[in-house]
This record gives C-alpha cells, sequence and structure tokens, in this order.
DNA sequence: TAAAAATACTCCATAGGTATTTTAT
DNA sequence: ATAAAATACCTATGGAGTATTTTTA
C-alpha cells in the first residue's frame, strides 16, 4: 500500500482550511495546478473523494472531514518528533514546561527551583502562554510539560491533578448578588458571562458559568469575548458580566470596583500537569514527581481529587517513588 | 524548517528495530547505501545524532530512542489516517469492532444486533483478535472501536467502562487451598502464576497475580507463558499455576481438574468499549452511547465504577443521550 | 580478514513550474 | 464574462541503484 506523505497532508490540510485550491497554493508557496494534481492524486491513493467541487464552490466530504481529524494528528506528531528529538540531542538535556500566567507561573517557578537543588539537576525552560494554548504547545513537541487548568480539551495528554481550589463569583461591586455572602450556582442563573472563544465545546462553556452542575439546560447570555484574565476582570468591573474565577485569581485582584463571592456548589478550579500521553521520558517522570511531591501536602488541596489509584502504563516510576 | 517525511521515519524505525543497516535495507526491500544516505540527511535535518556507529555496533543513542517513539506514533497516525479515511469513503458506512473471544464477543453480538434494529442502522464489522491485539488494532485504525480487558496499555484511546465483574483464583482441584471456600490476595503471595509477554509493565503483572492490592513488594514467581485462556486453564489444570481470573471466564469453563474460589479483596476485571481519543465521529459516538444503554442496568455491574461525569471533549453526544 | 557502513557516480521518477483549456456561475 | 479547477507539457531536484572504498573488531 502506497504510502501518504506529509506533504500531501500538509496540502491537504490547507485546501481543507481554505476550501479553495488557488488561495491554498498561496498560502503553501506553490502554484495551484500541482496542488490539484497532489490532492487528486492522494484521493485516488485512498481511493475516496475527499472535496466536492462542484464548479464555484469546494467542500469537504465526510471521508474528508474523517481525513482532516486524521492529518492533524499526524502533522502534530511529525511536529513532535522533530522537535524532541532536536531538543533530546542537545547537549544538557533541558525540558520546556508551559504555564500562563497565574497560580501556574508561581508554581512553575517553585518546581524549576527544586529542580535545580536536585542531585542531579533537571534544566527547566519555562515558556509563558496564552489562553488555552498549552494543550497544543505541548500535542506538537515545542513544550514537554505543561501546567493547565481545569477542563479543558486535554485529548492526548496524560494528566495529574496538583493544585484544587474552590470558585468564586466575580461581580460588579454594586452587583445586587453582592449583598449576600455566599451564593450558590442557581443565583448565577441568567446572568451574561464572559463568551468563550467559538468552537468550545458546551461541557466547558457550562463550567464557565457555574452551569456544569445545574441540572435543567440553560441558556447562558453571552457578555463580550475576553482573552486575558484582566480582560476578563475589567468587563465585570464595568458591570457587562459576572464570571466564576478560582479564588487564587481573586486574591490576586482586589479591588473596589469588583465583589467576589463564595459558590457553595460552584465545581472547583483544578491545576494539572500535563504530558503527552504515553512518552516514556525519564526526565518528564522525574519531572512530575518533583511537581507531586511539592504539591501533595499542601493544605489547599482538596482531598479525594488526586488520583487515589497508580497510574497502570506510562511514567511508570510514579509508582515506585523511591 | 524542512519536514520529516513519512518514509524517512520508515527507514528510521527499521533501522532502530535491526540496529543493522544492511539488514534493515533488506527487510526494507532497497539497498544498503541509500538507506544510510537518507539516515545521515536525516541526522543532519534533525540536527542530532541518532545512532552510534562505534564499528561493527550500531545502537540508538538517547535523541534516537526519543524518535524511535515518536516515530511510531506517527506512523500509527498515518495507517490510521488512510484506513479511516477509506472506510469513511465507502457507501455503506461500516465500524469495524474487535474484541477477543469470551464476555467480550458476547457482548458484541449484542450491541450489534442492538444497532441493526436501529432506526437508521449502524453496519457493524466484528473483528475476533488475539490477546492484547486490540488497543493496536485502534491506535493504527484497523478497527474503530475495541472491546477492551482491564488493565491493559490504553495510551491513546479513551475507555468508557462497560461490566465489571469480580475475579477468582483458578487452582488445580487438589491444591491445598481448593479446600477453603473464600480467599484472599495473601493467600496467593509465592505461587506461581502464568507468565505475561516480555515488556509487560510491572503494574500489569501484579494486577493479574493478585499483587496490586498487596502492599509489600512481592516477588511473583513465573509459570509457564500462555497465549490465551485455554492454554491458561490448561496450565492450572496441569499444577502448573495459579491465576485469578474473571468470573465469567470460569463459568464457561466448569471441569472437574480445576477449583475456582472467590479472592474476597481481588480487583475486579472491567471490560471497557474504547476509541482513539480525540475522535469525533458520530457513528462512533452513536455505537458508544448504544453500548452503554446495552449495560448501564446489569446487576452484574458494580456501582461506581462507572466515570460518573460527562466527559468534556470528544464524543460529545455522550451527554445528551436524546 | 571479514562484515558492515560510507563514498562516488549514474539514472530516472516525480514534484513543481508555465501556459492553456475547461467548467460552472 | 469571470473565477477557479483541470489538462498538457516541460524541467530539475533528489531518491534509489551499482560499484567501490573505508573502517574496526
Amino acid at each position: 500500500m502506497a504510502d501518504i506523505e506529509v506533504r500531501e497532508l500538509r496540502y491537504f490540510h490547507a485546501v481543507a482550511e481554505q476550501l479553495n485550491f488557488t488561495r491554498a497554493a498561496e498560502v503553501l508557496g506553490m502554484a495551484q495546478p500541482p496542488l490539484s494534481r497532489a490532492i487528486r492524486q492522494l484521493e485516488r491513493r485512498l481511493d475516496a473523494q475527499l472535496f466536492d467541487r462542484d464548479g464555484g464552490r469546494v467542500t469537504l466530504t465526510t471521508a474528508g472531514q474523517v481525513l482532516l481529524q486524521e492529518a492533524d494528528r499526524v502533522l502534530d506528531a511529525v511536529s513532535a518528533a522533530a522537535l524532541r528529538t532536536r531538543r533530546a540531542a542537545q547537549p544538557t538535556p533541558t525540558l520546556v514546561v508551559t504555564a500562563k500566567p497565574g497560580v501556574a507561573t508561581d508554581l512553575l517557578r517553585q518546581i524549576t527551583a527544586a529542580c535545580a537543588e536536585l542531585p542531579e539537576p533537571l534544566t527547566i525552560e519555562t515558556v509563558v502562554s496564552g489562553y488555552g494554548e498549552q494543550a497544543n504547545l505541548v500535542r506538537t513537541g515545542r513544550s514537554d510539560v505543561a501546567l493547565v487548568g481545569s477542563p479543558d480539551d486535554h485529548t492526548g495528554l496524560d494528566l495529574e491533578p496538583m493544585i484544587t481550589e474552590p470558585r468564586v463569583a466575580a461581580l460588579p461591586a454594586d452587583h445586587p448578588l453582592a449583598r449576600r455572602t455566599t451564593l450558590i450556582c442557581q443565583d448565577l442563573i441568567g446572568l451574561p458571562t464572559p463568551q468563550c472563544p467559538p468552537g468550545t465545546p458546551a461541557a466547558m462553556r457550562d463550567y464557565w458559568a457555574g452551569m456544569d452542575r445545574v441540572l435543567s439546560p440553560t441558556i447562558v447570555p453571552n457578555g463580550p469575548l475576553v482573552r486575558d484574565s484582566a480582560q476578563l476582570l475589567e468587563t465585570v468591573a464595568l458591570g457587562q458580566a459576572v464570571a466564576l474565577i478560582p479564588t487564587s485569581l481573586a486574591d490576586r485582584n482586589r479591588r473596589p470596583d469588583i465583589a467576589y463571592r463564595p459558590v457553595r456548589d460552584a465545581s472547583p478550579y483544578t491545576l494539572a500537569i500535563a504530558w503527552r500521553s504515553g512518552v516514556n521520558d525519564p526526565s518528564i517522570a522525574r519531572l512530575v514527581r518533583i511537581a507531586i511531591d511539592l504539591t501533595s501536602d499542601r493544605a489547599i488541596q482538596a482531598a479525594g481529587l488526586k488520583d487515589p489509584k497508580p497510574r497502570l502504563v506510562g511514567l511508570e516510576d510514579l509508582r515506585n517513588p523511591g
């Protein structure tokens, strides 16, 4: 069976994204005819029609949609292969760890410090990343480990929960609910919350709106779209939205125009350490172990939320602390 | 950054496996010089030395070991891309489901029957697989869904537990322990158990020996290597080993020369339905839903062992039974 | 000295470019 | 009439083969 090649998947990906051969060819920095030919050849090889070309409109067939998913996977894997191998070849082996600003970076600082004190030190390179980029950095091998926030798309990653903290509601100071000392999720029904970027799964939107534990399906009015925590707090202060945020974020941002109120039954926020599932890298295993040891005795951590059973596969060292 | 190509990874994989360029070239059906050149080129591109060629011996460097893991991933992904796309292009969309002989196939029969009765039927192609091959069939896209037995290497798969059943000890009929009506794991310490294939993680060997819940690290004497359940029972009957097996397997194999005794504290056996993590395929989602519905009201299933929280990503339909 | 990897060269398959035609709105 | 994909044809890069040399146990 003649192999699919990475180049072909790159081409396919571009066309699937642009839904236009000419534009895709431009993006790829090549002429249109060879691109069209390459796709045709791919279609013949897979004997599957990937695109419907009804004259003007180019659309993905079902087979094409399947291949798009699969191609993304392959391309991520290829990228990771190159980057991780390159890194492994460095004279001083270095792990790249990402975290987004906030508690995660604090924790990362501690981890890095702990790693430097080791008998055989472990060099850590820190990458501060934007909202929701961590998982992808790890998938594509641009970093080895990430500190990721609670619910998110963690496909392809293995997680070990580290810190769990309750969430509080951030309300405009003059909001009626701010007069109460404690809230429950029900109270938040119908209030606008900052909008998640398009394509976010429903479950995640519910989580951030505090609706993940409310049984009756509810419609969450969309507040403004925010890109980081500063923006988020700003929209709250302006009275445009209400948000459920981790306690630590509230602690770092006490201000007169925002009231933080505990929400008794809101699901907590958890920070986990993540690595590509299935990798078997002793350095990563050591790092994860150190991170777990650092946080395991924190009072802040809710009991029972840490995975109680030893992992069966990958990073097997986790089971033998010695 | 010039891309790594699938062909190069195939070459690398062959050499890494053979640790000999000449033999690897034979396996690949090509001459030795182009293979050597291709690897050299790969090394230049990644600027990483992948092999140490100290004259006679060829060995993998650390970077090489990393690339080997990554290459396997890429090659699996490529294989899956081709196979799943091909299948998606068939006029009658068909899901391929694997199970190994035993309860799993029974369950699979029921699932298939249920799928055929649907308003829009779902065509299921059944593949009966050998011991421990299921996960790989799914990873490489040769099947879409697998019914997998409890602890195993499920990296890259998403699981939904289906059936949980206790395990019993299979003893030679004349074994001293057979005189007792109930056992505990402690009783099994020091008894030979059928050997797992080499490379099996320690945690899994412990599970099958019933030592996963025994705290003191114990050495499990290796009995004979077995390839299937028939062989396993044979070695027990011959007095060469003692095994912890799922109740259903015992039920199907009542015989005078083997005594089955409940082991009170042995961890249970669970059968789960598995698919490639991250795939977002409506047919797979439907199938999983049907399978879960079929088993959710079984008395046999221990309460609390099914993941109580809805999955956040992939197969999102699971959250909305409608 | 023998076994295995690296060099030197030759060749051709195919990826990619340019010019043009076809097709569908 | 126009925008976009397909076809025809050409070029040249680089992947693979054969013959040979180098290396080290």
